[in-house]
RNA sequence: GGGUAGGUAGCGAAGUGGUCAAACGCAACAGACUGUAAAUCUGUCGGCUUCGGCCUUCGGAGGUUCGAUUCCUCCCCUGCCCA
């Protein structure tokens, strides 16, 4: 039994950006609701990055809402365009992945994904099932279907062309091969970010064409990373991952500026409209406590209660109070020397990548060792007994002598 | 196919024979400050260094020159215009 047209439209509707066209999905949810029959839900994943962050997050909790409601979620591998890769050689974003590969990613896609999604209605398939038996016969009829006119509609081949930026005939395939796996799947419904919304349209006319009844389209807002200018994503190096560490999710959360606060809540978590409008209050007047909320809830939600508490002390230790954290990672020294000098200490253990940056380290204060700060890049260190090295706020090394004469 | 403009550090972008490891901006990193890993300010930002310097870089391969990111030849890649 499904819940009412009402209750299923108020939980779709919460935070989406766009439903396209909505009276639309209204009369699929009817003819769910009276046939009993749940609407196939559609959501393209890209192998070739398969570290899920919040941002993904956004979209995968709205197919969350989906299999709630009782409806079928179907997650498709786009393994086909990642083995094809991007030519073009500039895009080291789309690198061509082997077989192998993509399904290892969207074996690693799915596990985290189902972090948010529930295994129950769920189904993952990988678009080189039909993509890859498409003759290239198939591929010109299909591609008659759209002109070029149509496909520079889209913002960022508009910008490109006009910018006189490179446009490689096979970035036009892409939505068509992704409006493709809807016709293979007959989505009723397909996510996406307001980024997609071009590509979730193309879906709907090719599915006319192929005498299917369209998607509907929702688009789901672009969550902006933690830098509060750029949208989150991995190669900006502005996301919390779902996979992260709870001190991780805990302290990148905090970081954020305080006006993103509200949108995190509202998209990546789960409190209530209640809650959300009692937030929004407490988000003007006391922005620390409402953001250690966000915090403390976005660990609880990819780890739990405990590791929420945990990384708020841990937190609270290393930040406010500048002190030692609790577990710090060991390095066992092996040596029979009396004393060392502290650049080669610093890339012996691996915590500089090279010796001129060791240097620089120390020349600008930030290595300290038993909380006394190193100024002289000529210091030798004694190996006499075990001490703690830290090289700027956040990295802690315990070092452990062992001689070994 | 013809013409034309380009390819410089993680990215964007200056430089047009030596004073270039290469301006500037972004990102990154460190320090100060802070509720914060934010913002702001200061500094750093190829590698090695006995701190004097030394070594490897400016699409690729050759060449001219005492000396080339800068000049020449060929090649590869990209934009635009014409066909």
């Amino acid at each position: 039994m499904f819940p009412s047209l009402n209750e299923q439209m108020d939980l779709i509707k919460r935070g989406v950006s766009e439903i396209i066209p909505e009276d639309s999905l209204v009369e699929k949810l009817e003819k769910s609701i009276k046939l009993n029959k749940p609407l196939i839900v559609k959501l393209g994943c890209d192998p070739s990055r398969p570290d899920l962050h919040l941002g993904h997050s956004v979209v995968l909790r709205k197919l969350r809402h989906f299999q709630d409601l009782g409806h079928e979620a179907v997650l498709i591998i786009g393994d086909f365009t990642g083995m094809i890769g991007d030519p073009s050689g500039r895009s080291k974003t789309r690198p061509a992945l082997t077989l192998e590969e993509t399904r290892k990613n969207g074996q690693t896609y799915f596990e985290q994904a189902t972090k948010i999604l529930s295994t129950r209605r769920i189904k993952m398939l990988y678009n080189s099932e039909w993509l890859s038996k498409m003759t290239f016969a198939e591929v010109i009829v299909l591609a008659s279907k759209y002109t070029v006119a149509r496909m520079l509609e889209r913002d960022d081949f508009e910008k490109r062309y006009r910018e006189g930026e490179p446009i490689s005939i096979h970035e036009f395939l892409y939505p068509l091969a992704q409006a493709m796996d809807s016709v293979a799947i007959k989505a009723d419904v397909e996510l996406g970010g307001t980024d997609q919304k071009f590509n979730l349209l193309v879906g709907r006319d090719i599915q006319r064409e192929f005498g299917q009844e369209p998607q509907v389209a929702i688009t789901m807002p672009i969550l902006t990373g933690i830098d509060g200018v750029e949208k989150m994503s991995k190669s900006l190096d502005n996301y919390i991952g779902i996979s992260d560490p709870p001190n991780e999710i805990y302290g990148k959360t905090l970081s954020i500026p305080d006006e993103l606060i509200y949108d995190y809540f509202l998209l990546t978590t789960d409190v209530s409209d209640k809650q959300l409008s009692k937030l929004k209050e407490e988000i003007n007047t006391k922005p620390r406590d409402a953001k250690r909320l966000l915090a403390r809830t976005l660990v609880k939600m990819y780890w739990s209660e405990d590791a929420a508490l945990q990384a708020e002390s841990e937190f609270d230790r290393l930040f406010v109070r500048k002190e030692l954290p609790e577990i710090i990672d060991e390095y066992i020294l092996k040596t029979s020397e009396k004393e060392m000098n502290i650049i080669n200490l610093l890339y012996e253990t691996k915590l500089v990548s090279s010796k001129s940056e060791a240097r620089r380290l120390i020349e600008q204060g930030g290595v300290s060792i038993d909380g006394n700060r190193i100024s002289d890049i000529n210091e030798n260190i004694p190996l006499e007994s075990n001490f703690v090295l830290k090289v700027g706020k956040r990295k802690f090394l315990k070092i452990t002598i062992q001689k070994d004469n």
